[in-house]
DNA sequence: CGCGGAATGTTCATGCGGTCAACATCGGGC
DNA sequence: GCCCGATGTTGACCGCATGAACATTCCGCG
């Protein structure tokens, strides 16, 4: 795994480099839950508490490997729809895009289970105070990706907003459902018909709007 | 909270069982993270290794409070079901059905954010092993609501599983977007946009089938 | 009625993880 | 060349899960 971000040069070298790249390997093998400052920094061969030089703790780790995580994901899935084939028909193109999008989406996270998880699970690991609120979904590329791709497929009724999130609630929740939840451990044929089916309810959901 | 199985009567009297109930009020009040052997046993007034001649441990208190959840779950789909007002048209009435009973759903997750993740977070707490293959989501009265309200409302194309799991996927989606995901923090107003939509979706993906 | 085993709880101990405070070390600027 | 601050390390404390050994209580059987 190479650097994530700008390093220091001092003992280590690159210390939160090292961490965060230790960090979201923990990630890729065992979801949120795994992420454990004492493993990273064992990878890393340094001391539990040299992490707290860089991060304010466990939950900063985690929110970095998030972010990561995220930023992962929307690559997923641009590079999904760019393997789509064109159309001449622009509302056919734009529904391929969305359905390429939303290809991409469940099937990074189908291929990277824990990674997925931990771009979205927002547990609090016990006590810790609500975050600062900030605009909802802004940072969230996923997001902006299935806003934009239902706004080219046409009126969305001024509720870009609103009908972004319910394609992101199709997937997300499909994705969970495959993941973590009792669709866990459904074959393969099956699965594929079940993507099938809620790809169609968004594209129609996108239509009937 | 009231007894939720048939208890014993030893020592304690009814240990299994209060220990259930201190745990569902644990999920309750902070998700399954929080639903932690010691705690529990502390309310319960009992030493926390009692805990071990009533479940395997932690996991299976978990398992025990989804499965309660779950039951809580669908009876809150169907009391919203029923609340609904019927229809002469048996389509649109089973439309209304579908409607009602995915904002049962999505109501839950928000009245009850710590159960609703209980429910559904299968989060194995390190190293756990696989559990057994189960036929997939046959014990989960939510879903089974869901695909027979779809299958009410016409030709699901033989995909009745599919169809069903695409709704539940919106569903679910959405409620874990809006409890823990991205969409917390929602000002009220936009998430009843935001559930109106993921509503019309699923209605317009049952009617494109 | 009373005894003995099984069911139920308790105490003690181990290991892991998060986090803090005090201490050691290194590196670069003055 | 020295000193301060950035970076790591040690040691300690706390909560949690879990297992082993021990204590207590109940209940059925003789």
């Amino acid at each position: 795994m190479a650097g994530i971000s700008g390093g220091k040069n001092y003992h280590h070298g690159d210390l939160r480099n090292a961490l965060v790249c230790a960090a979201v390997d923990l990630a890729t093998e065992g979801g949120p839950e795994r992420v454990v400052l004492r493993e990273a920094a064992r990878r890393v061969g340094v001391s539990p508490t040299a992490a707290y030089r860089h991060f304010d703790g466990r939950g900063e780790l985690l929110r970095t490997v998030r972010a990561h995580a995220r930023t992962r994901l929307a690559d997923a899935m641009e590079r999904a729809a760019a393997r789509e084939p064109g159309a001449d028909d622009p509302v056919l193109a734009a529904e391929r895009r969305l359905g390429a999008l939303c290809r991409g989406y469940v099937g990074f996270a189908v291929e990277h289970p824990g990674l997925y998880r931990a771009a979205f699970q927002t547990v609090r690991p016990t006590g810790t105070p609500v975050p600062a609120a900030r605009p909802p979904e802004a940072e969230i590329r996923a997001f902006a990706l299935l806003a934009e791709a239902l706004e080219a497929l046409g009126r969305t009724g001024g509720r870009r907003c609103a009908a972004g999130a319910a394609a992101w609630s199709a997937v997300h929740g499909l994705s969970l459902l495959l993941l973590e939840g009792p669709l866990r451990r459904l074959p393969a044929q099956r699965r594929d018909d079940v993507v099938a089916a809620t790809l169609a309810m968004v594209v129609a959901g996108a239509r009937a709007r």
